[in-house]
DNA sequence: CCGACCAATTTGGTCAGACCAAATAGTTCG
DNA sequence: CGAACTATTTGGTCTGACCAAATTGGTCGG
């Protein structure tokens, strides 16, 4: 699971595992730093560690006196990749929620990224697309392709604000969830009216149009991803690192 | 500026703005955890535990050896904050790239919200819209009602992902950079124009419709975000907590 | 029985000094 | 000049201690 393994992040882990799945109620008081220290058989100061990674990501509130648990829904993003690593099947409607707002995201920077880009960046925007239409046939050359259509996008874009927050994204999720069994699969012709609208949107350089696209795209893509994971096995995701 | 007076918090804030302010380049070490106690007249715990608030935030990467300096953007939102108290004055491309980018979660939520709200929240939201345009003249209770607006689309929408992003950047912006200085001046003209098209879309219960025309909203306020810090003095942003 | 007041205990924040394994820097040797 | 080997540095952890603030427990007066 967590790559890192110190000590303290293990505690970490476990204490954000046990408050995640319910142990503790709102408000509840963890236990004092000595008694979490000689339950897990370590010095306290690796469990001040521990506790204060729980802290920054808004899931307990250390005070004097007692470190006390917030409500899930005050934490931050930091939460969301133990949150859907907790059962073996990630939650569908999380990742539903997850891939939408990504999405929002990523419109807004398509959105940026025409508004701003030059004609070279303007050719090469729409040259990505008609790769795109090429490879309409392999899953993962696609989804690279994508991949690279954003990244390029949101070199245009500059937006300091969403590359962060995609960094956070992206450290919840792809290097969490990454799930080599799930293969949604788009409707080609939603695809292909997709990709026509995209193209479409790029040559009139139409920033409105090409957003509201990809919000679309993605729309898509919850939706496929949201049916593959509930026609999946309960057989997958494993991964040493 | 901080709120929390510890050491070690301090000791972080401090790290973190020669950071910010380019002390290092990408790839310095840091010096060691014991020089840094040494500097800061400090333990070498409280020095770890500033260091490790600065791992959590992707400014710095600890491992044995060193820890290295990482580039801003590949840090986590919550150098945002930090970021934009660097100056006296918050950075306008910077806000209203928060603008733009809070705005598209917020069109996102209002949207999800529209399309799952029963009658009763459909009434209560197209409430908020009545009220907002009796308010028109009155910019701090405009501001509180588009928020209740907001929060109530939220809990509609019931978007987890979204929520924790709000908070993470609410931790960032609001709590950091409110500024009382501020005005932003949004066209009465423009403004009509909105709450007539929100108006609209939820009447006829038109989630794309609504989504867009938030959208459209929170690109007025950047706008008229950054018009208002430029015509500022460079008086003000102080606040005792 | 209740509420106000006070002492004992607990708790988080910090410090000092120590040990270990791994990584780095220095040195020597072929 | 490059490879191999030591010496030093560095992060991770532990133990035990101190302080100020918060919590707790008990006491006492009404």
């Amino acid at each position: 699971m967590s790559a890192n393994n110190t000590l303290s992040n293990e505690i970490a882990a476990a204490l954000r595992r046990e408050i995640l799945t319910g142990h503790y109620r709102e408000g509840d008081r963890l236990a004092s730093e000595r008694d979490l220290a000689s339950r897990f058989g370590a010095s306290r100061g690796a469990v001040r560690e521990a506790l204060s990674q729980l802290e920054q990501i808004g899931l307990i509130d250390i005070q004097l006196g007692g470190a006390r648990v917030q409500p899930i829904n005050q934490a931050r993003i930091a939460v969301l990749g133990p949150l859907m690593t907790l059962d073996e099947t990630p939650d569908p409607a999380l990742i539903a929620q997850f891939l939408q707002t990504f999405g929002a995201l990523a419109a807004l920077t398509t959105e940026q990224a025409v508004s701003r880009a030059d004609q070279a960046q303007m050719n090469r925007l729409q040259g990505y697309v008609v790769e795109l239409g090429e490879l309409i046939d392999d899953f993962a050359a696609m989804q690279e392709k994508w991949r690279s259509f954003f990244l390029f996008s949101r070199d245009i874009s500059d937006n300091l604000v969403v590359q962060l927050i995609g960094n956070d994204l992206k450290a919840q999720f792809v290097d969490q969830v990454v799930n080599p069994g799930v293969r949604p699969v788009i409707p080609k012709p939603v695809l292909h009216k997709i990709l026509a609208s995209l193209r479409q949107g790029l040559d009139q350089k139409d920033s409105e149009s090409v957003g509201a696209t990809v919000r679309q795209y993605f729309e898509e893509l919850s939706l496929a991803t949201t049916q593959a994971i509930g026609q999946m096995p309960a057989l997958m995701r494993q991964k040493a690192s």
